[in-house]
DNA sequence: AATAAGGTTTCATTATTTGGAACAATCCGA
DNA sequence: TCGGATTGTTCCAAATAATGAAACCTTATT
């Protein structure tokens, strides 16, 4: 038996603590100094500073001599492309979510799992043009979103009990399910409806619909969500475009399926 | 003295491994099984199966147990995300992208320097909307396009040997620079003239004009470029278009320079 | 000029990685 | 159904790379 499993834990090997370097860079989202970091991790001065230099030479980070700081570097835009073509549901859905798009009108969102937080891989506003990288890539928390709470619902027992673990509960707003107690419950609900709702819990006057996206065998390929404002429409309102979420969720992973890759 | 260059050589330490094997699994451009990945690396069988299972673990590489096969992991468009906000020009870009997009009516490409490589940050089509990291992420060659040009000719002497070391000289058309001596001869050229064209040297039909984007010091910080094709104009009608060009590529960088993170 | 703070290098110790080879599982043709 | 490939996984002693305390530079600060 082996742990192909994602890793819950931290690190293995020198590989690991790397890339738990490069989460923290990443993280700032701003161009980091040494002390910075090294007040954030745990490894001794030395041992962080041949990491950054290693990341550094491999192009992962890039440092500004000048201002003696790093940042993450273009090697990742480059791998990213990469992922997101093969990995992610995007480019599969991208015609359905155009689609949706269309007959809504509401700003629309394709998220996907990552490490217990929810993972935007494409969005549509309800008007505008859409935004690139600065859109695609983004994360967001999986207890107080729709799309979080419709992957976590369907994700299979022993999976959803480690992913509301690593839920780091924080009241964004009133409405904000803030224990794995209420959150559980809210899960049992969303499996036996279908559909999840975002009900002002992760920003007062935001609301949203969200459907999983499943594989035949069930397994969690991703979620897709129509988010308004209270002041455009309402609960009831987006029960309405129910339909046309869950059809165009089931779309996407038909198109998923059967596209697997020629070869 | 210290290297804090880029790595031209190959891999320090296990991390530059690990690194090389993300590389090999990404230019794929789909799914890989081990034993196609055995075959391009040098690394022993044991080897180069610990390292895909340290970066399954880590969410670099995405295994599909049905499948047996290896593809970029998600937490790469995450920190992908972190990237291209805080180490490219594009965010900043983005407006005068728009607005020459507007003006010109051509397609238009924003990229940086990457290992010797033309990396594409953004984009604005002729007219459709644009394409997220279906586009963004992209990698060119340098030696025979105008972005890779104009960049390399404004490199500094040492780093602009390098560059042109790594270029891998292929005749894409009768019209490519296929061996270092002319690309040389050409980039000169480019200096003294301050813009570079690509005369069909990558594409049958296909032309640009295009400008470096230079900070204050003269470092080369990316390029910009309006491309079209021999059927809807020439390259006198693309020098005609100059004065915006590099206006733009003006205004981006100063925009660069004077932004550079509040703090 | 002296002190402090931030950053870089050294080197003996320690822990991880290495890779040949054995092992298991799966596929294939007869 | 049976060998014989092919492909993927595990072991373990030897080789290598990572570690981190402390010393050492190098800029800012007073």
């Amino acid at each position: 038996m082996n742990r192909q499993t994602t890793n819950g834990g931290h690190a293995d090997g020198t590989v690991g603590k790397a890339l738990d370097v490069m989460d923290l860079v990443a993280a700032r989202g701003r161009p980091v100094r040494f002390a910075e970091l090294l007040a954030e991790s745990d490894h001794p001065k030395a041992t962080l500073y041949r990491l950054l230099q290693t990341l550094t030479n491999q192009g992962m980070l890039t440092y500004d001599e000048a201002r003696q700081t790093y940042a993450p570097g273009l090697r990742l835009v480059r791998l990213a492309h990469a992922a997101w073509q093969q990995s992610s549901l995007a480019p599969i859905a991208r015609p359905f979510l155009d689609a949706l798009s269309e007959q809504v009108g509401e700003t629309i969102h394709l998220a996907q799992m990552d490490q217990g937080q929810v993972l935007y891989v494409d969005k549509r506003n309800a008007r505008k043009p859409i935004d690139m990288f600065s859109e695609a890539g983004k994360i967001g928390p999986g207890y107080c979103t729709g799309v979080g709470k419709a992957m976590m619902a369907f994700l299979p027992e022993d999976d959803r009990a480690k992913a509301i673990n690593m839920q780091a509960f924080f009241a964004h707003t009133p409405r904000t399910l803030t224990d794995a107690e209420a959150l559980e419950r809210e899960l049992d609900a969303i499996r036996a409806e279908g559909v999840s709702f975002d009900r002002e819990e992760h920003e007062q006057g935001i609301i949203c619909i969200a459907a999983p996206i499943l594989s035949a065998t069930g397994r969690v390929m991703g979620a897709l969500s129509i988010t308004t404002s209270t002041q455009r429409n309402t609960l009831d309102g987006l029960e309405k475009l129910r339909p046309a979420l869950t059809e165009t969720a089931t779309k996407i992973a038909e198109a998923a399926e059967s596209w697997q890759f020629p070869g």
